[in-house]
DNA sequence: CTGGGGAAGGGGCCC
DNA sequence: GGGGCCCCTTCCCCA
């Protein structure tokens, strides 16, 4: 017969122990805090710990201490807290923290209840920004991470609903079921993130192959253990539970322990001449220096991409992506010949509209293309906006707004439209032309 | 089939 | 922290 309360009063003693230091036999120091903690419930819980405490595992007698720098004392006691609760604070703030800490600890349970909660975070933020119509989601994007977010598990199970509350009209949410496994929420957008996840990784495997070889990770991780990885952040954040395999490639890529010293700082011995601060991806090995360089990373794990180009609909995830892409596609700033590639000015080429798209043509290929007798307003068209600060409803600015004003000459076949613009500004940019401009 | 060019996308880093 | 620029690699299209 088993007595189900009996795990969760035991974890309750165990919490109660620690809070009065009864008992404890490990000393955590984050940052100058010091936490106490039992080696037998770390040990339970973190890969981390088990490593390091099996090594000391022979000098029994004195307490072990750990140092921490990688992460802050209020991340760990996020951390602490789950390991002697099973409840897990989450907000928007401190998730990619205490997903870094938990990647560094090995804490697979958290690190998949983190996942989740960005990508639901990423869920609600598109539908906020389907409802609102909005061109940018950032403000509705943190409106979603912010929500604060309670997970449980475990002996709280048993009196929970066996199913997930995670709405965003909630603040708070609990997960229920006996295993974080139970957690089933799967929206539709969320799984086409996740679709779009192992397509971008499918990519990434590849890049990263050529790319990262800086961080001194091993270089010759076989390709099945990236494989493994690839396939651990893009499976369903339920399925946590992994096999003892899993765990040791994890281990064998992830853990400090293997020459990964480019990491995050931590050890039993601190380490003064490292970098305080080392952001890691809890989806690769990646290692960025500043959290916003992380967050930016994670949506292309995420397939996040909140920046649409309201000219052609494309996607991006990054706003200066979108802009070079609408500077390059819907400007035509590049004061090119798109046939004959010379430059040209506001003498030489006219600006060709052929639907959305816009680039230059030199009067010459503009002959060629037997459309030379085309009557040009030079000031009819204002060229497309990109959308400024401030300006955020109405930031799109199109021809067909001045549609009545305008006289351009389209031609109704091929929905081709010559018209000259302003290249004032493009004549001073010209002499500050980059090799890389596009 | 292949090479070149354009576009996309990721990382580093400065402001 | 966000915006933006630069650099680089990869993918895709086309001649």
């Amino acid at each position: 017969m088993e007595i189900s309360s009996h795990q969760f009063h035991l974890l309750q003693q165990l919490n109660e122990q620690r809070r009065q230091d009864l008992f404890c036999d490990c000393n955590i120091l984050v940052e100058g805090k010091v936490f106490k903690a039992h080696r037998n419930v770390l040990f339970a819980s973190s890969g981390y710990f088990k490593m390091l405490l099996s090594q000391s595992s022979k000098e029994t007698s004195q307490p072990t201490t750990a140092t921490f720098q990688a992460f802050s004392p209020d991340t760990f006691t996020v951390i602490l807290d789950f390991v002697y609760s099973g409840k897990l604070s989450l907000t928007g703030q401190n998730v990619i923290e205490v997903m870094s800490a938990a990647s560094y600890l090995q804490m697979t349970d958290v690190i998949s209840v983190c996942k989740t909660f960005i990508k639901s975070s990423l869920d609600i933020s598109e539908k906020e920004k389907d409802r609102y119509f909005s061109l940018s989601d950032k403000d509705v994007n943190s409106n979603g991470v912010d929500r604060s977010c309670l997970y449980g598990a475990g002996w709280r199970a048993e009196s929970s609903p066996p199913h997930s509350h995670l709405s965003p009209d909630q603040g708070t949410c609990m997960m229920g079921g006996n295993t974080w496994s139970n957690f089933s929420y799967y929206p539709t957008s969320q799984r086409n993130a996740q679709q779009q996840l192992s397509k971008h990784e499918q990519r990434q495997d590849s890049v990263k192959k050529s790319r990262h070889l800086g961080l001194q990770q091993p270089s010759d991780i076989p390709h099945y253990k990236s494989s493994k990885l690839e396939d651990r952040a893009a499976e369903p954040a339920g399925h946590i539970a992994q096999s003892e395999e899993q765990v040791q490639i994890e281990t064998e890529v992830e853990s400090p322990h293997v020459g990964y010293q480019y990491g995050q700082g931590s050890d039993v011995i601190p380490r003064n001449d490292l970098p305080r601060m080392r952001f890691k991806c809890p989806f690769c090995t990646h290692v960025v220096k500043r959290k916003a360089d992380l967050k930016r990373h994670l949506r292309c794990h995420t397939g996040e991409r909140p920046y649409p180009c309201e000219a052609c609909g494309k996607r991006f995830s990054r706003l200066d992506h979108l802009s070079s892409h609408f500077r390059t596609i819907h400007q035509a700033c590049k004061p090119i010949c798109r046939k004959c590639k010379r430059h040209v000015t506001e003498l030489t080429g006219q600006v060709v509209q052929e639907g959305t798209r816009r680039y230059r043509l030199c009067n010459e290929c503009l002959a060629e293309a037997g459309i030379d007798s085309i009557r040009i307003d030079l000031e009819a068209e204002a060229p497309l906006e990109f959308p400024q600060d401030g300006d955020k409803d109405s930031r799109w600015h199109y021809g067909e707004d001045n549609r009545s004003d305008v006289e351009i000459v389209e031609d109704a076949s091929t929905d081709l439209v010559i018209q000259q613009v302003d290249d004032s500004e493009d004549e001073a940019d010209e002499k500050e032309v980059k090799p890389n401009i596009r």
